[in-house]
RNA sequence: CGCGGGAUGGAGCAGUCGGUAGCUCGUCGGGCUCAUAACCCGAAGGUCGUAGGUUCGAGUCCUACUCCCGCAACCA
């Protein structure tokens, strides 16, 4: 615990996120948990260094900021001042904001790499794999399909890429120590999932420089080699604290290994692999935790037309408050698992907790202090209710702290939120409006005093969470926010001046907020997505960060940036470049292995062809045959697990649900739609 | 058998070492009036996915099965 005269070091990093499209609660996941750790040990009396970021290299920001017809840090920048903002907007209390275009992270990332290299970790070999020339695409054996050019199905030739690896194999046994014997990774379910999927299958020597792109950090002594992401983005841990490659800068020496990074569940693989390898083979010590949550999920059905923009944090917190945003992530998810996000759940969770419980606590209890003492309250005489109450008080400041050391902010919040439940219950059970007519005001000064208490108890350890509420509860209290945790027990405050302040969150109308949010979604977002993303997006795990990119598959980000910000008309004659023609279902299949998938045999006109549509889920190959439907004749053919697909059917969607998209009467298989 | 998670009163979830099944929201009834139609009390509502097994006793352990959901595959 907190020590006066040295004080202990706690460092804490999120993920460096990624900027490809809009911000979003999940990353307001991440960063709102850390920063309600960082407070919290602040509090404790560590000197703490929060770090928090954004990974800006990549040939996915390159491809986008050609595309918008910028440069790929003009395009960042945007990106990188929004999140600031937001962080802003959330009170995110971060030490630093790295970015890896930095300089001096460009520098330090190079003399890493140097150093790697000089020590034989990172040696130069061929990167084996597949060419595909009309493309002019590298692929990896597993990124084919059937063998073929994932994006446009042709044959592909055998092929070499000059690049620059890792000797990942050579940690494998200290790293499989690393999680199997210690506490390193939490939670442990997730220890197994490393050891059986990754390590244990075989660690390959990873590959860590490209020639494909340009935009990122240059090998110093190879020019046409681009140090790919695991070096670059992961190594900023500790070049934010001034690694150059040798050594840390005085100043921050003291920071390192980090104490806690904290991370979404699909880049633990890189932080307890990948990372640790690194740090072994610079010879630096490795971080003890690595904490990794679960996702935020969007599935709520009322909301899935719009939810893109409903659960804009901007908007949240504009309408609702910081605190109120703050709470419910610190609040609704669950440890290690994933949580789901509804807007009724969120404005129940407010209305509940924040509104009726502790807001109403605040007032009520303060009204009573300046009603009946004018606002200074001492102790008074003892009653039988109070012994529970006071033990509660007493006891609420350890619970908090053991849960915050594991990393429950949850669980802290629950304690705290007993503490105010049991404080409401007090007050019916003493009843001072009895105590004040009856004249027992010895009674009842010790009853709004045991309130007060329990009110600054509560509210200083609410600091972490909702700042700024806390802020005002204790202001109500006539107090000011302490820096430190200290004097929370019973008995700490001597007297009260107590002042009545407005709600600390305004009671919300539900139905009708549901209803608003909906109204602000549409405005945002006149067009429905296309359909087809709709499933994808309902299901998308909200929390794109540190080490996403590297999926092989393209990623949906790049649809979501369409959508989102291409909204223009298009004119009619844009509209004739599409074909569409009726169609006969003559025949109807399964797609092996291909959960989604059937495949079509469609008559149109005197024409047969095939077509693979992703409706599986929502029609059997029986009753699709003989059914007419609307296709997209001219369409890029595209081949899908071995089947090349002429065309798209078209079909409408909503939430989960989908259907065809049909003529309304008989009409000829072949008929133009216009 | 590709990997993993899950199935608990209307909804969302807790249930640590096996020993009377809890919480939040919602519903119904009551109380109170200091308070933001808030607060407090009470009630209804669950054969804890199915079928076996171990045990004096299983939501909790074992086996098989069904169904859901992520990842992967894949959705043009």
């Amino acid at each position: 615990m907190a020590k006066q005269d040295k004080k202990e070091k706690f460092y804490l990093t999120t993920p460096i996120y990624y900027p490809s499209g809009k911000w979003h609660l999940g990353h307001c996941y991440t960063t709102v948990y850390g920063d309600a750790i960082a407070r919290f040990k602040r509090m404790e009396g560590y000197d703490v260094y929060y770090l928090t970021g954004t990974d800006e290299h990549g040939q996915k920001i390159e491809k986008r900021a050609t595309e918008a017809g910028t440069t790929p840090k003009a395009f960042v920048d945007g990106l990188v001042e929004e999140i600031k903002k937001l962080w802003q907007e959330l009170d995110v209390s971060y030490t630093k904001f790295i970015r890896t275009t930095d300089k001096d992270h460009v520098a330090a990332v190079q003399k890493i790499f140097k150093r790697l290299y000089d020590k034989g970790d990172i040696y130069k070999s061929k990167y084996k794999g597949k060419y595909c020339t009309p493309c002019e695409a590298f692929w990896t054996e597993s990124q084919l399909h059937d063998g073929k050019c994932p994006d446009c199905g042709r044959e592909v030739q055998d092929a070499e890429e000059e690049s620059y690896f890792f000797r990942l194999g050579k940690y494998a046994p200290r790293i499989r120590k690393l999680l199997t014997e210690t506490d390193f990774l939490r939670p442990e379910s997730r220890i197994n999932e490393m050891v059986n999927n990754f390590i244990d299958a075989g660690l390959e020597d990873l590959a860590v420089s490209r020639t494909s792109f340009t935009w990122g950090v240059p090998v110093e002594f190879d020019p046409g080699h681009i140090v790919y992401v695991w070096i670059d983005a992961l190594s900023n841990y500790i070049t934010a604290l001034g690694y150059d490659g040798e050594n840390f800068s005085a100043d921050t020496a003291k920071y390192w290994p980090a104490d806690l990074h904290l991370m979404a569940k699909e880049i633990v693989r890189f932080h307890t692999i990948i990372w640790p390898a690194i740090l072994m083979a610079l010879d630096l010590p490795l971080p003890k935790h690595v904490v990794a949550h679960g996702w935020l999920l969007f599935g709520g059905d009322k909301m899935s037309k719009s939810k893109g923009n409903v659960v804009d944090p901007f908007v949240l917190s504009a309408r609702y408050g910081k605190d109120a945003l703050r709470y419910y992530l610190l609040r609704a998810m669950p440890f290690g698992a994933d949580g789901a996000y509804t807007g009724e759940t969120f404005l129940t969770r407010i209305n509940a907790d924040l509104c009726n419980d502790l807001g109403n606590l605040v007032r009520r209890t303060g009204k009573m202090n300046v009603q009946y003492f004018g606002g200074t309250v001492t102790r008074g005489k003892a009653g039988k209710e109070d012994g529970a109450m006071t033990a509660q008080i007493d006891a609420l400041y350890g619970e908090v702290a053991a849960e915050m050391n594991d990393y429950k902010p949850q669980r802290a919040l629950e304690k705290i939120f007993d503490l105010i439940g049991a404080a409401n219950k007090y007050i019916d059970c003493t009843q001072p409006w009895v105590l004040s007519k009856t004249g027992d005001t010895e009674r009842l000064r010790e009853v709004l005093y045991v309130l007060d208490e329990a009110i600054r108890v509560a509210g200083t350890l609410l600091l972490p969470f909702i700042p700024e509420t806390a802020g005002k509860i204790l202001g109500s209290l006539g107090l000011q926010c302490p820096e430190r945790n200290g004097n929370l027990r019973f008995g700490g405050v001597k007297e009260y001046h107590v002042r009545e302040i407005d709600a600390l969150f305004p009671r919300l109308n539900v139905e009708k907020e549901l209803e608003e949010l909906e109204k602000l979604a549409q405005a945002n977002a006149p067009k429905e997505k296309k359909s087809e993303n709709e499933t994808k997006a309902d299901k998308a795990k909200e929390n794109k960060t540190l080490g996403n990119k590297q999926s092989n598959a393209p990623c949906c980000e790049d649809k979501n940036m369409e959508t989102e910000n291409e909204r223009e008309y298009i004119t009619i004659d844009d509209f004739c470049k599409v074909q569409l023609r009726v169609a006969e279902v003559l025949a109807c299949e399964k797609v092996e292995k291909a959960d989604k998938l059937l495949k079509l045999t469609l008559k149109v006109g005197e024409e047969t062809r095939t077509v693979v549509s992703g409706i599986a889920k929502h029609y059997t190959p029986e009753e699709m045959v003989g059914k007419r439907v609307v296709l997209v004749a001219n369409l890029k053919p595209r081949v899908m697990r071995g089947i090349e697909s002429c065309g798209m059917i078209l079909c409408a969607s909503q939430g989960d649900k989908l259907v065809l998209v049909t003529p309304e009467a008989a009409i000829d298989s072949g008929a133009e739609v216009c």
